[in-house]
DNA sequence: TAGATAGGAATACATTTGTTCGGGAAATGT
DNA sequence: ACATTTCCCGAACAAATGTATTCCTATCTA
């Protein structure tokens, strides 16, 4: 099934496959002759019919831009799927999205050994470190964090958070990245629960 | 943003979406009109020139079968490997980070159906949408640009920005996310090229 | 009711584009 | 050496295709 291909024809189709994922559809006849100085469009459309009868391309009869690739190849590389969990914004308990939770692709190499999961954020509480509403954050689980590391917090049992975690004397110290928004201190005894540290962000457009 | 698409005009978009899924290049005009019982092909071209206007498609000029879908659906099983490509900086070309890239997974709901690669941001041109050094961009090549969408552009054939685009009358505005930065009008006749546009956002912390 | 908007028709036109046919030159294989 | 394959040119052609212009009819809105 491996039809050999020429040096020449291995050229035309490294160009077509380009210019379709350039452009999204494919070139005509005589842009392929143009890229390649050719005289004549005659010499592509011999090219083309080549490929075409290898069973390289694909291609409609007497239709413009017609050419198609043949695809096969497609990576199968390693990912993580994370469930959504729910939305986290500041003042709000983390709304759970039922039994069956979404799930987001998430590049290995921002997953954790433990447990991961993914939330989404609404809310304005890290405008100023580029969290929006919307973006979504990997959150590794994690119940000590260290100084600096960026939480997710339920306060009161109820409230969840996302703020920078800083220990301090005397007391813990949950610090916004939104000049509008003021800290929260929170004294020995109140109840807090870590639920883990943000260690990715992933925005689409 | 979301343009309303009268009834004709979203029946025209998903017969067009259809039968490039089906046939894997674009119909034209004269197939949707016998399609769609029109006895003019003007009354195609009214509705596709409409839909581009409104951004559900692109497409080439006077280049046949050239209409091109936007909304990229995402097939939710492989994950895709994109090649870091270099630094982007404000007023800084791309660096290009030798013959053998490192490569980012990402999640395959961000990657078009181009050519899309990966690019780590310096400077601080988007820092107010959260864009900040050590950030990663996924951008998908594309070389005309809709309003408003984000770019990367390589200025006098050197200068790399990071911006959002505007096509305005009479020249086009780079705009960046930086009060403390001004906008670049790129009057006609000054060379720029459109690198593509960021479709994702990734950070690790 | 006047005006705007969406949808459509008819026609003509200028390109764009794939196909076909004949011929030629260089490389390759036998 | 001879035949085959690969590669290419040029021109002519018919078909496919996008565009432009003008006009028409509902429908909806101010």
């Amino acid at each position: 099934m491996a039809e050999p291909l020429t040096k020449r024809q291995k050229e035309i189709l490294d160009y077509v496959t380009q210019y379709i994922e350039l452009h999204g559809y494919a070139p005509s006849y005589r842009e392929i002759a143009t890229a390649f100085k050719y005289g004549s469009v005659a010499t592509v459309a011999e090219h083309i019919d080549s490929l075409v009868t290898k069973g390289m391309l694909q291609k409609g009869d007497n239709e413009a831009r017609s050419i198609q690739l043949v695809k096969e190849d497609l990576d199968i590389s390693s990912t993580v799927s994370l469930p959504i969990l729910g939305l986290v914004a500041a003042g709000q308990p983390i709304e759970t999205l039922g039994a069956h939770p979404e799930t987001l692709e998430v590049p290995p190499f921002m997953v954790g050994r433990r447990n991961s999961y993914v939330l989404q954020v609404k809310g304005d509480s890290m405008i100023e470190e580029g969290i929006h509403t919307g973006d979504y954050v990997v959150v590794q689980e994690k119940e000590v964090p260290s100084n600096g590391e960026m939480i997710i917090a339920l306060i009161n049992g109820g409230e969840a958070t996302l703020k920078r975690y800083y220990k301090e004397k005397g007391h813990i110290r949950l610090q916004p990245s939104n000049s509008a928004m003021e800290p929260i201190i929170i004294e020995p005894g109140t109840p807090i629960q870590i639920q883990g540290i943000v260690i990715g962000l992933i925005r689409k457009y």
